[in-house]
DNA sequence: AAGGTTGTCAACCGCCCTGAC
DNA sequence: CGTCAGGGCGGTTGACAACCT
């Protein structure tokens, strides 16, 4: 009863990095019909790729509005609490950081924040937090090399995605809620790994510039008034409201949730409006 | 300077979900 | 109700760059 094998199999199909002209040809596709469809886009484009491919590259890379670049303390530490609070549900991380997406968000947990943690679980005794996580110092990304003379050429996508910021505004598909509805059931026990960094993470809340998680809601619930439109009014507070799918586990969520959206904000530092398409 | 090792991240793979028929 | 197919997601891979010896 096996699937049949994907679109991308039938024909010939290109892989490997895209190249500049590649990402010419989706751009103006999708700028002309709407992101969509993806299983029209090789055959009436004439690229060479799979659908997946071409709706990986739009998602993750050519989507105007895509923040690329060091993550912030405040990025981070959105990361660390939502992985407590959904675990490896990247998609969903993402719905509450638009400007990232979610490969980039998984990505920089398995690259940096579990190689942290692992730091932190090999101090004896603990470290103070301002130890383990000082947001004063500045942070050795690689992907500082994106904005430099990088031969990457995935960066120059960068351009494309500017010269598609006016095109962003007629989009209006509420990939939050879909997000929302996609997160599945928190894990019953949190492991270890989440305890320990939040741990350290945890006292830095009053530091924490909240404002994102503030602007976050705003933006929830902008998304949720949209939503309603579309299906009703079951999801009356934010995405948290769908926990009404876990509520046999509320235990480990409540301390997270209420940070999440009771955080209050004064100030906002590096993060702007999210646009979401 | 050269070779080896490690880190990063774009892209792919495979499974699951959902809607259409 | 079962099958098919597109879309979405998380895990993994591999190419490349940076770093180390």
């Amino acid at each position: 009863m096996g699937r049949p094998p994907p679109s991308c199999d039938k024909v010939v199909i290109k892989k490997g990095p895209w190249t500049p002209e590649e990402d010419i040809v989706l751009v103006s596709y999708i700028q002309e019909h709407g992101p969509g469809n993806w299983f029209a886009v090789p055959t009436n484009t004439g690229l060479l790729r799979c659908s997946k491919s071409c709706r990986l590259r739009w998602t993750n890379y050519l989507k105007p509005g895509i923040k690329r670049g060091n993550f912030t303390p405040h990025e981070e530490g959105m990361i660390i609490h939502l992985q407590a609070l959904f675990g490896n549900k990247w998609a969903a991380i993402a719905s509450y950081l638009p400007q990232r997406t979610d490969n980039d968000i998984k990505n920089y947990w398995n690259t940096h924040l579990k190689k942290k943690l692992k730091k932190i679980q090999a101090q004896s005794p603990p470290l103070t937090p301002h130890v383990a996580y000082d947001s004063t110092k500045p942070r050795n990304h690689s992907d500082l090399k994106i904005t430099e003379n990088s031969s990457v050429y995935a960066s120059s996508s960068q351009n494309i995605s500017s010269l598609l910021q006016e095109w962003n505004n007629t989009s209006t598909t509420c990939d939050l809620d879909r997000n929302i509805r996609n997160i599945g059931k928190i894990p019953t026990e949190f492991s270890d790994d989440y305890s320990t960094l939040l741990q350290y993470y945890r006292p830095q809340q009053q530091q924490f510039d909240c404002s994102i998680l503030s602007k976050d809601r705003s933006f929830i619930e902008e998304k949720s008034s949209c939503d309603s439109s579309q299906k009703g009014s079951d999801q009356s507070s934010g995405p948290i409201t769908d926990q009404e799918k876990i509520d046999d586990n509320p235990a480990p969520l409540s301390f997270l949730d209420e940070w999440l959206l009771d955080a209050s904000a004064s100030q906002v530092e590096d993060m702007e409006i999210p646009q979401m398409f």
